[in-house]
DNA sequence: ATATATATGAGAATGAGACTCAATAAGGAT
DNA sequence: ATCCTTATTGAGTCTCATTCTCATATATAT
């Protein structure tokens, strides 16, 4: 985490009345060391182990502060547990994901961004966000006969 | 509901060894009745109007079972409950969604359809199924200047 | 250092949806 | 029409991610 980065979460906290404090200084730390798509428990788990002590409650209460700080991005992809990216070390993304394995590809399509906002547009729309995801069976998991899964699948569409 | 919709129903429900109740039926003739995005409970609550004795775990299992034969499609909005919704009275279609009224616009765009399909074939993937929403403030809800919302909002991504 | 508002965490609450299982009902066979 | 096997139903229980409660702890302004 940068000099330039603590300032902002530093901003972004007396924006607020919101304090400082060492569990929402971990957290963030945590979440932009990591470029993966985690759930809570991914998070708690790795604080854990760095010896920061830390509850669920506070790591949820903290990660909508940093979504609306713009530091993470909360994510649905459809299994009943929500996703954080990092949001400051890539550009906007939509995903692909494995029904079989998880795995999670990342795309970004200009046109389709464009669209987007044309369709919005042309309904008298004021566009806030959107959710996209495709899913289906990555290359490996095709091949396979039918065998195990190795991850948690999505099963929600 | 058609006798040929009917017909179609009960060869799904044989094809699978599953039985023609008072309920599955009730359940069909409600869910074609509509072509709104319900959820469990607003069908659950147009049955017992209807004075049909069903609980909310049949409307569950057999919107499944709708699901699976084609009648029915299920999505995610993000709000945490699924909607279902009348798919053989409409082609296929995504959805924006107003943040504060809840107000649903049906879209459909083939180059995004396109490029989906493209998307997934450049990264190996065999394509199930994609969700695709855009959230935002519709015509409506953006004049009003701070006001009350109307019905049940969606605020997950 | 004090005052005061905010933050934390343990545990309880919430809520959609899935599951259990005893009682009920379909429907093929006769 | 009746039997018999197998599927279905529903009341209630359970799950599990996330939110809430509230007493205690801590950050920050002065
Ligand atoms: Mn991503
Ligand atoms: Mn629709
Ligand atoms: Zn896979
Ligand atoms: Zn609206």
């Amino acid at each position: 985490m940068t000099t330039k980065h603590l300032r902002q979460f530093k901003d972004a906290l007396k924006q607020d009345s919101l304090r400082m404090t060492s569990q929402r200084l971990a957290i963030l730390d945590d979440v932009l060391g990591s470029e993966e798509h985690r759930e809570c428990d991914d998070i708690y788990l790795s604080l854990r182990q760095k010896k920061v002590p830390v509850s669920r409650a506070t790591i949820y209460r903290t990660l909508d502060i940093l979504e609306k700080a713009g530091f993470v991005r909360k994510m649905d992809i459809g299994d009943g547990r929500f996703r954080y990216e990092n949001k400051l070390a890539q550009t906007h993304h939509d995903h692909m994901i494995c029904l079989k394995c998880g795995k999670i590809i990342e795309f970004m399509d200009r046109e389709i961004e464009r669209r987007q906002d044309q369709i919005a547009s042309d309904n008298g729309f004021h566009l806030v966000k959107h959710s996209h995801q495709l899913y289906g069976l990555c290359g490996a998991c095709q091949d396979l006969p039918a065998a195990e899964d190795q991850s948690a699948p999505a099963s929600k569409a």
